[in-house]
DNA sequence: AGCACGCCGACT
DNA sequence: GTCGGCGTGCTC
């Protein structure tokens, strides 16, 4: 028997299997997933590797092939599945495949088992009356006590060390009721459980609510395609505050009954406490979390409760969608729309295309929500290729809350030059003499660096990308797309207006300005910097929760997840500078941020109102978030992107290269160029340009874009630069990274 | 990745 | 004639 094993070595040039032998008195243990240590290379060094096939053909010379030299001991057996999956990600993603195995398979870092003695009960009901009369009789008072104590438990179990300490039993007592069956000392693997059980929480969310015909529809239809043994992928567009955790929860619960386990996914764990309680009030410990700061033993522990059965259900960001569950039905992807589901790390797989492809594999469902779907998705719904839900109403007394925008020209005209408009002002004072709470919103992200108009707030643009383009360092403004560069712009090519520069703003002003303006207001603010403490987080949402302040002045952090029902007024203080960023992502991120933001208004039966503040308040993104219009967004945007080729209408990579020296970094991505000019003449590239940030930790790093609307011509593209990459000593000192279709 | 091999210049 | 530095190629 032959073992073809991949080593743990992630260099592309060992990136493959190699043939051993498998010990005769392995062949019944070993299985195809196990963790195997192996001599290679001259030195036989020891080695770990994992088994990706067993087979009785030799594929070298039978004399070059080693013995394998163990399995180690505790290695988790990867089903077959994983592997599969692994191997897509390689194809679709590349990178390598060990660095897609370490991805796809449980830790397997062995974690010494904390073992948890209980004591159980073997008596049913009236057995245990004649057993108590008979230890009466015998004046065995510790057995007699024993007894009670455990009849008095729900499980009729209690901890081994309660047993001997509090009720003061002994061992012999105990060996000798264990060996006339009355009991049993039971040895339990101890997981920890992340869920603790917080009796307040449960009790909170126990209440079962009723779904509305609406969300009803959606359960019966998408269980329907899984008993017709069918199941697909289903987008549910549902508002915020139109109940999609419901809709999630009756699902979940009814593949459970089914027998079957449910995935998930959350963007972030702070983010969505509320949704996590909700599951945990509905399945109790069948139900399991992971997050980003859990121990890698931790992770361990929930992977195995999931694998042997213990868990129905696990949520968690992206890593939980690795979860080894036995039969998986259904992988929820809570909006899904969120970058996070991109990995950052090689390889830089998505969440929901790598969801999807588990699901595809193991014959489970799976659905997507958003009260802001991304383009993608959307437009593979509007394709057929997803079943399209839609809920569009608040529950309760919620309605959606009004939305005005103002112009921050006209402000500028009627010189005004504060940060806030004169109707944000009003209403400010206005919910301060109410007693009643709002939110101050800055769109700050990735702003740095771009040049805009005061005047007529057009941002200086690139004329071939149809993106921002980012000043650099050398007073220079570039495009990191096409690596086009103009200088000198001294004033808006718009307009003519020589009012232009960079936004500097940032939440620390806004806050000395609100405090300024508004003396008697009570203000929090929540960005980045002030949430570096350990859950300070927390913390600071729970004290404007409480009513501690009137007004919360943050960043995106303040627009996602959490309710807070006294927030009557939302103000967006300068919509325009996520339209600013120089990716084609842009408007999207806006739209979604404008979405959220007013989100957060009127959550309860008071009415809310958003206030908008932009320079370009004709912008799609603004005037579509301000109808509350998701499809006529949509429209324009699918536009955009059709006509500039960008994803979805084509697939994109985008290569990476980060060096010392620039110049090893600018001729590695010249030379990729050349190759792909040489090798591909039918594919646009674009660039190789500096990126948008030039130099991040002393490593200049350049990027070239490919685009083509066949996917696999990309891959193959990919697969060809990454093997030319591995052949080549000259860009030794470049680290490259592939990224399809970026976020 | 990490080792062996081999080529070449420096030194005994 | 020998030692060691580094470029190259291979690992079942």
């Amino acid at each position: 028997m032959y073992a073809n094993i991949i080593i743990d070595i992630a260099h592309e040039k060992v990136d493959r299997t190699f043939q051993y032998l498998v010990p005769p008195q392995l062949e019944q243990v070993i299985a195809v997933g196990s963790q195997v240590k192996v001599p290679f290379g001259s030195g036989n060094a020891n080695r770990t590797g994992y088994v990706l096939e067993l087979t009785d053909q030799a594929e070298i010379a039978p004399e070059k092939i080693k013995m394998l030299s163990g399995i180690v001991e505790n290695s988790v057996s990867v089903e077959q599945h994983f592997l599969a999956l692994a191997d897509w990600m390689h194809h679709q993603y590349g990178s390598t495949m060990i660095q897609c195995l370490k991805t796809v398979l449980p830790v397997r870092r062995h974690t010494r088992k904390k073992e948890r003695r209980q004591v159980r009960l073997l008596l049913e009901a009236d057995d245990v009356e004649r057993q108590l009369t008979l230890y009466e009789k015998k004046r065995a008072r510790a057995r007699k006590r024993l007894i009670e104590a455990l009849a008095a438990q729900p499980g009729m179990t209690l901890d081994y060390e309660a047993v001997t300490g509090q009720l003061r039993i002994s061992a012999s007592a105990l060996r000798a009721m264990a060996d006339e069956q009355v009991i049993a000392v039971e040895s339990e693997r101890a997981y920890r459980n992340p869920v603790s059980g917080d009796v307040n929480l449960r009790a909170r969310f126990s209440q079962s609510f009723c779904l509305t015909g609406e969300q009803l529809k959606i359960v019966s239809e998408v269980l329907e395609e899984f008993d017709c043994k069918r199941p697909g992928v289903s987008l549910l567009h549902g508002i915020t505050g139109s109940g999609k955790t419901a809709v999630y929860i009756e699902l979940a619960e009814q593949m459970v009954k089914r027998g079957r386990q449910v995935i998930v996914l959350i963007p972030e764990i702070a983010l969505t406490y509320q949704t996590v309680t909700r599951f945990c009030a509905r399945f109790g410990d069948r139900v399991s979390i992971l997050n980003s700061r859990m121990s890698e033993g931790e992770r361990y522990d929930q992977f195995e409760r999931a694998k042997s059965g213990q868990l129905d259900v696990m949520i968690g960001p992206r890593s939980a969608l690795f979860t080894p569950f036995l039969k998986l039905g259904l992988i929820v992807i809570d909006e899904e729309h969120e970058a996070t589901y991109k990995s950052e790390t090689m390889p830089r797989y998505h969440a929901r295309e790598t969801a999807i492809e588990r699901a595809r594999m193991l014959g489970a469902c799976v659905l997507l929500g958003s009260a802001t779907p991304s383009v993608e998705s959307y437009w593979k719904a509007m394709r057929g290729e997803y079943r399209l839900f839609r809920l569009n109403m608040r529950h309760g007394k919620a309605s959606l809350p009004s939305v005005e925008v103002v112009d921050l020209r006209k402000e500028l005209m009627m010189g005004n030059r504060s940060m806030f408009s004169a109707s944000l002002r009003d209403a400010i004072e206005e919910r301060l003499q109410k007693k009643e709470q709002m939110m101050l919103f800055l769109n700050r992200r990735g702003y740095a660096g771009i040049l805009s108009c005061r005047q007529c707030g057009a941002v200086i643009g690139c004329p071939h990308c149809a993106v921002a383009l980012s000043l650099h360092s050398d007073g220079r403004l570039h495009c990191h797309y096409c690596g086009y560069s103009t200088g000198g712009v001294k004033c808006c090519p718009t307009c003519g207006s020589a009012y232009i520069g960079t936004f500097k703003a940032g939440t620390q002003k806004i806050e000395e300005q609100v405090r300024r303006e508004f003396a008697n207001a009570r203000v929090l603010r929540m960005d980045f910097d002030a949430t570096r403490k350990k859950d300070s987080y927390q913390k600071i949402l729970e004290s404007f929760a409480d009513g501690e302040a009137d007004i919360l002045v943050g960043t995106q952090m303040i627009v996602k997840g959490h309710d807070f029902p006294n927030v009557t007024l939302v103000g967006v203080l300068a919509a325009d500078l996520s339209l600013a960023v120089s990716d084609y992502r842009a408007a999207e991120r806006t739209f979604q941020l404008l979405e959220q933001a007013a989100g957060r208004a009127g959550r309860s039966d008071k009415a809310g109102q958003v206030i908008i503040q932009t320079y370009q308040p004709e912008h799609y993104a603004v005037t579509h978030a301000a109808a509350h219009d998701y499809e006529g967004f949509y429209e324009e945007e699918m536009n955009y992107r059709s006509l500039m080729g960008y994803p979805p209408a084509q697939h994109m990579l985008v290569i990476h290269a980060a060096a010392k020296e620039e110049y090893q970094a600018e001729q590695c991505m010249k030379w990729f160029a050349r190759l792909i000019r040489e090798q591909f003449p039918g594919l646009l590239g674009l660039g190789p340009a500096p990126e948008s940030v030039a130099k991040v930790s002393d490593r200049y790093q350049w990027a070239f874009y490919l685009k083509d609307a066949d996917q696999e011509l990309l891959i193959r593209a990919r697969s060809v630069l990454e093997r030319a990459l591995s052949s080549n000593s000259d860009y030794e000192g470049v680290s490259v990274q592939f990224d399809p279709d970026p976020m």
